[in-house]
DNA sequence: TTCATAGTTCGATGCTAGCCGAAGCATATA
DNA sequence: TATATGCTTCGGCTAGCATCGAACTATGAA
């Protein structure tokens, strides 16, 4: 009759405050220890260790041992996509924590999601890849394009070690400050990591915040025109 | 401290075991009355409407008032994407088990849902009113065109008392097996008495079905084309 | 009107789970 | 070795909340 209320598992593992709020820190797509989470939560060491040890059982966090040290990282692509569906939906129904902040704004303009990009420039990168016919939707996902594969190898990104990969290689992920979506996958994690090494961008310490340089701004507007 | 949406109150308000069952239950699509919620997570009516108006609060569920029933259903589709994006994360074994709308095919097809007719026959009713303009709908309700006037005439029904009555001549009602509307109020009454009169149809003991003659169904059909 | 049904509100109860202090391991450095 | 640090386990405390019985409201049926 009741067997396994599965969602009911899961939304209980997020549905607390201060696993929440560890679970928000790693969706900076760093791996943090389980000090840093505490402290990240506001709690002690004792009883963020319990919560990391529910929320690895239960499917949410690998961990790394490195030393005396544990690293805490999200699971895979799809808790973080997940964690962002959240957010989307709870800003849209008005549950937020605290007011807008100062830093906002350049949340809302660009941010990692996990690993890749997010916000309006993750979201202008989508549309012009979609308008563009470099990006394809495919039954229950999307596809790349002949066409995206010369694009994405004009950006020197090799193709041949993501398409070997289980992990999909395109994903949409919706974005929670734009209500669209924008690109995640292996190759929106390749295509992130190509705008740090070109110096298009940076990340600003101890925050989501993509910073963009004014050229790299230019030459990313430039590359995803719409 | 945190900036952003409170993903922990979302998860919470889905990780309770009965408001799951509730959610996976109206994930069907359908809407279902609080009693039928109730039976489907397992506990009393108390207790599910507490949980209910939380869900309601939190911008999960909408509700529809009928008659001395009310009517839940999910809030909009992002509720319902999530719900799924959750189920395809969480181990995927739990099936759906949803006590849905009457199995008996006769009740789906024709019954009465307190005094007017309901199922599909109801909801055909309805939507032949809707596309030959006899019905319109208006601000909160709907409202009897002039055409719908004549034609319920035709019909030998007596609009006067219907008018003057403090009873909604035309009201939407919700059907429960096809989730779509039907026609309610003093109208939808008097039509179906109309039926029966005519000859058309008549009750089951004992049920709620309503039992259409061969000759009857096809002067139904031809009565309310589509 | 009176009765029946759907649903809510109130109050009390009992269980769960988050929390921290203290102690125990584990791994580093000296 | 000794000592410090990172993390976990144990025990007890407490707050919150899901739950139900009983009483109440609202709507429909006879």
């Amino acid at each position: 009759m009741k067997e396994g209320p599965d969602i009911a598992f899961l939304g209980s593992l997020i549905g607390d405050p201060a696993r929440a709020n560890m679970l928000t820190a790693l969706l900076s797509g760093k791996a943090l220890t389980a000090s840093e989470l505490a402290a990240e939560a506001g709690i002690t060491p004792q009883t963020a260790s319990t919560h990391l040890s529910k929320m690895e059982a239960g499917g949410l966090l690998q961990q790394r041992r490195q030393g005396r040290h544990r690293y805490f990282a999200l699971a895979d692509d799809d808790v973080g996509s997940l964690l962002e569906t959240m957010m989307g939906l709870a800003a849209k129904k008005g549950h937020l924590r605290t007011r807008t902040g100062p830093k906002d704004p350049a949340l809302r303009y660009a941010r990692v999601c996990y690993n890749h990009l997010a916000g309006d420039l993750g979201v202008r990168m989508m549309d012009s890849l979609l308008a563009k016919g470099f990006l394809t939707p495919e039954n229950e996902g999307l596809g790349l394009t002949d066409d995206g594969r010369a694009f994405a190898e004009g950006f020197s990104i090799d193709l041949e070690p993501l398409e070997k990969s289980r992990r999909p290689m395109c994903k949409s992920c919706l974005d929670w400050s734009n209500r669209r979506s924008h690109l995640a996958g292996s190759l929106g994690s390749a295509l992130l990591t190509r705008f740090y090494d070109l110096g298009w961008a940076r990340r600003i310490e101890g925050s989501r915040i993509v910073a963009f340089s004014p050229r790299g701004e230019k030459a990313f507007l430039d590359a995803f025109a719409l």
